[in-house]
DNA sequence: GTCCGGTATTCAAACGTTTTAATACTCAGA
DNA sequence: TCTGAGTATTAAAACGTTTGAATACCGGAC
């Protein structure tokens, strides 16, 4: 029924062993017979049987991506990241959707092992009981990469946006424009780099230590008080939302009397309800790193760790501070939208 | 190196065969050996080849997914449904990441092939390119079905929401509010079923025919004329926010003087800036339907094509209209997200 | 006629399973 | 002791490919 590399060789009168070798032109067959299979193999639209390959070479071809299903477009554009590089290479790419937990993780590890995958990127990892089954996977010889997530083992390598580097863009921004009393808002008090990259960049500018609220309430106090801040950073655009609608409640104006900086440059932020002003997260590149860090060690090469730079996306939630006199041609200088990438398309 | 059934076979010293059999639990085997089996299996962690298996009995156990590279989580969550019964069906998920094109598609197609997947959901398939390709797959006994996507061809079943209901329950929605001058935005004048539910709805009712446009500038130009209507529905909630916008730039108020009616329920329309009442699409669903379908084709029964049913997302856009008298009771009696399912995480 | 070196091709085993048909064993009954 | 009927196990082939080793062929040199 199906054309193998068999019926071939023997409508050709000749053995399997030949096609196969003419068709990854070897050498060792001649010119003229190469010639012969390679045209009636194109002819008739023969594709090769990746699971007699597969199971001769120990390689299946597939390399597999595990991501939690977590709403909103941000993985999607890894996966397609992950996916332009593997395709490139021939590579046939499994994706295991999980649930986030411990359990529908395992379900997929052990589907990717059923269907013996090359390699495997992660981007849901969090329990402890899935990273000990990936690090039996490296002792077994798969590679694992952590994808936009900190690595829990050395042995890993992962890649990620430098968030560090994100926070203190984003506070740079605000102090480029003259502000001198900047906030955080994000999900908890925990470390966190973005906030860390905003509290380095305004201690390097001489400025107050940045206060941080995890809490609308404690934002809407913040926002209350004597010393409000004029600028603030967030963890995410659907933070920076919120703050929005909070200073709006507070009869603060954005951004004459506040200025409000998003992370991670969601779509609905160029909207002209929100216009915001975001760190952008390199999403595709970071899916596309991942995949060239597992091709690598695929290799035999070793892959070390990359951390990507984001990039601001400047709109009109940020401006110079109201009482400022100094930095308004600071303010006309960076036009809006100078350092924009955006090149979405909506669905 | 790798376990396999041959290793358990010898220190158990028994026949592959007999290891073979008793893993699937065949009552050949006798149940003291089938036991001992399965215990040595178990403790070892074995997991069978896949690939042994599927070369023997040609079924790979893979499905695939080909989707555009589209922005936004719509497909996202198409492929979560996808993934989870495939996953609960034991079969692996590949995906193919398109960029719309003939050429990206006959390549993943081919990717597909050499893989040998047992069957396709595809969401990406304009290219007529593609869709011959299809067909050949079909031929070849490998299902395709498509996936939120009007079919091609009456072999291949395909499953989406039904836009014409959608349509309806929008235009009812804003009927049920007292409106009776309705108009429609979407992207171009091409027939749309979206429209046509709208339409529907409007004639039932006894009221004008519904005008329709598809750029800012003519939407703009219907809301300044004498006869502008109370009731917006639009193709989708990207479209419902232009409206929004180009309403309040001709100084229009929503609700008060223009109720808005969006499609998809994407996430940024429950932010209270757009408040967006909203017809949702059951994307999981319809990824699972997809999945349900595939997998009842792959037992070798017949799938019919499916129409999944939208649902109203009430939210602040709509209300009765300014000149109202009759309706008011029905206003406070339909409570705002009443139907809602409102269930998102965000990231 | 034999032997050589080279080139072109093929053999055969292997990868890890599944499955059909065959074999070995056991116990009853004659 | 033989036959027959189960029951439990296994041998062997097959799936489609790859690959190192072996073979076949050929023209020329001795």
């Amino acid at each position: 029924m199906e054309l193998t590399l068999k019926k071939i060789a023997a409508m050709l009168d000749v053995s399997p062993a030949t096609v196969s070798l003419a068709l990854k032109q070897d050498p060792r067959v001649a010119a003229r017979t190469g010639e012969r299979v390679r045209t009636l193999a194109r002819e008739l639209g023969y594709v090769p049987n990746n699971l007699g390959r597969a199971l001769q070479s120990r390689r299946s071809g597939l390399v597999a991506y595990m991501l939690a299903d977590i709403a909103g477009s941000f993985f999607n554009e890894i996966l397609q990241g992950i996916g332009e590089v593997a395709t490139e290479h021939g590579y046939g790419l499994m994706v295991g959707v999980t649930r986030g937990c411990a359990a529908s993780e395992e379900t997929q590890l052990r589907l990717f092992r059923e269907k013996r995958v090359d390699g495997i990127v992660v981007s849901s990892g969090g329990q402890s009981a899935t990273r000990d089954q990936l690090l039996r996977y490296e002792e077994r010889g798969v590679p694992v990469i952590v994808c936009s997530s900190e690595t829990f083992d050395a042995r890993i390598p992962h890649v990620l946006t430098d968030n560090e580097a994100g926070g203190r863009l984003a506070a740079e921004h605000l102090i480029g424009l003259g502000h001198r009393r900047l906030a955080y808002f994000g999900p908890s008090l925990a470390p966190c780099r973005r906030y860390d990259g905003c509290a380095v960049a305004a201690l390097a500018h001489g400025l107050a230590p940045v206060p941080r609220v995890a809490s609308e309430e404690d934002l809407a106090r913040l926002l209350a008080s004597r010393s409000r801040p004029t600028g603030l950073v967030t963890y995410a655009d659907t933070f920076a939302a919120k703050a929005k609608h909070v200073a709006e409640q507070a009869g603060l104006r954005i951004p004459q009397d506040l200025s409000v900086v998003g992370f991670d440059n969601m779509w609905f932020t160029s909207l002209p309800e929100f216009d915001l002003t975001t760190v952008a997260q390199p999403q595709r590149d970071i899916g596309r790193v991942a995949m060239d860090m597992l091709l690598a060690r695929l290799r035999g090469q070793a892959a070390e760790s990359r951390l990507l730079a984001p990039s601001l996306v400047v709109r009109g939630s940020t401006a110079a501070p109201a009482g400022s006199r100094r930095k308004e041609d600071r303010k006309s200088g960076r036009l809006r939208g100078v350092r924009c990438q955006d090149t979405r398309t909506s669905r």
